[in-house]
RNA sequence: GCUGGAGUCGUCUAGUGGCAAUGACAAGAGACUGUAAAUCUCUCGCUUUCGGGCUUCGUAGGUUCGAGUCCUACCUCCAGCA
């Protein structure tokens, strides 16, 4: 079981810790992308450096390159990309759902792969098997996404994920099982972990050969159920409902995309959501008032794209705002992108000198821009957490907003 | 000096009688939220009430209903020969 310890209560919201077998998440923090294994433009040093707590990675590019089985070798994902904390997968779902030509069934989703259009067959337990492999801390669970966003589609979407969270929920056990077994043979004949012959099968077949499957991580692995709805707010309470009765870590929460109603929709869910689990609020972060109105409505983790794409595109975080470092005006600006920034960046660097690496399309533009902006919103977020801590979450909130957002 | 070739948007370039004229780069701006994204979109002669109007392919003439395109002269550059 993953353990959560809850320091401190304000409303929904709440300051804790979250204990994974790679080390502690205090809450709430930002998780970075690792997309592939990765963060773009960032080795995991800097990462570390710039205040990180853990990373997220995705399944389906994973199953693509390398393939579970390499990483599973490798030690796991922490081992195998030096990140060495703690670490998330998300179940590949979302990423398979976007892509083109998608055959869904009760059974499995069917695709391509968008690399050289190989065919590919996902089921909630294949998923469970890649991710075991892959081994993160926190996995999440297969989930479904609408194919449109009426209330009809986002309905039998979240119907068809709770069928499958059972067979996740089903499956992870039995992978956790096994993986105990495993781990007490290797403890008993003193072989270390991560190395030595393991045949696994493709996670992408049907899990017929478990018991043959040697599993390489002697740590516990954990599943968060994924709560879908939509904008609508009685599939978003059904939806809790089910999750909560679920036998499961804690709870990622999905397919948000907007601000409008996100309060309102986090309000109703994690009012249902046991409060003594963590919640991950999937893909938000890119626009900071997400991260407060998360926070401030009982979310825990939050992971995003979008800090590490704007920086690569040239649009970096300030506290007035982001700014297209590219502009024109930006040539003869010799102050720090950020006076108030305490990043390797803006401690080193002027607005002029990442202006001209920008426009030379120079490595190192995207690097230091991904440093700032990963910096920018994890700092953010630690920021809540001292916020609540210290009872000034309101005035925090309202101060960082209404300067950050005072231009539009 | 002679012979041959070439001058088109900031740069390189397409265009050999019919729509300010192709593409790339540069430049200017915008977008990006569980990453097919170091990506994508728009503008890029001047002007506009967005219908259009005006001025453009080295310069000056000419032929033609119509010229970046054909002819003449000149200017500049390149190559070869003196």
């Amino acid at each position: 079981m993953l353990k959560f310890d809850i320091e401190k209560r304000n409303g929904l919201a709440r300051v804790g810790v979250i204990h994974t077998p790679h080390g502690d998440i205090k809450t709430p923090a930002f998780v970075g992308a690792a997309t592939r294994a990765t963060v773009k433009a960032l080795t995991m040093k800097e990462m570390r450096d710039l205040g990180s707590q853990a990373i997220l990675a995705n399944t389906y590019h994973l199953i693509l390159r390398p393939g579970t089985e390499l990483i599973e070798k490798a030690g796991g994902l922490a081992e195998f990309s030096s990140w060495h904390g703690p670490t998330f997968t998300d179940s590949g779902g979302f990423q398979i759902f976007s892509l083109p030509n998608v055959k869904i069934t009760e059974e499995s989703v069917k695709f391509k792969s968008h690399i050289d259009g190989a065919n590919f067959e996902m089921t909630p337990e294949s998923s469970m098997q890649a991710q075991w492999a892959i081994g993160a801390d926190i996995h999440m669970a297969f989930d479904h996404l609408a194919k449109s966003e009426s209330y009809e589609d986002m309905k039998e979407a979240m119907e068809r994920t709770h069928r499958w969270l059972d067979r996740c929920v089903t499956e992870h056990k039995k992978l956790a099982r096994a993986n105990d077994q495993m781990s007490f043979s290797r403890a008993a004949s003193g072989r270390p972990v991560g190395t030595g012959d393991r045949r696994s099968s493709s996670p992408c077949q049907a899990p017929d050969s478990l018991d043959k499957r040697q599993f390489g991580h002697s740590y516990e692995q954990h599943l968060y159920a994924v709560v879908q709805g939509g904008t609508f707010n009685d599939l978003r309470a059904e939806s809790a409902e089910y999750c909560a009765g679920e036998d499961v870590d804690g709870f990622g929460i999905g397919g948000v995309f907007t601000a409008d109603g996100m309060d309102e929709m986090l309000k109703t869910v994690n009012s249902i959501l046991p409060e003594y689990k963590p919640r991950h609020l999937l893909g938000m972060g890119q626009e900071p008032i997400d991260l407060f109105v998360g926070a401030e409505f009982g979310c825990d983790t939050f992971d995003c794209v979008g800090p590490t794409r704007m920086a690569r595109n040239g649009s970096l975080y300030t506290l007035d705002g982001r700014i297209n470092i590219k502009n024109a005006k930006y040539t003869h600006d010799y102050a720090p992108l950020m006076e108030e920034c305490g990043c390797e960046c803006c401690k080193n660097y002027t607005r002029a000198y990442l202006h001209h690496l920008f426009k030379t399309d120079e490595i190192t533009a995207k690097v230091l821009a991904s440093i700032h902006n990963e910096h920018f919103i994890v700092r953010t977020v630690d920021r809540i957490r001292e916020s609540l801590l210290n009872d000034t979450f309101g005035e925090y909130k309202k101060s960082f907003l209404d300067r950050y957002y005072k231009h539009i």
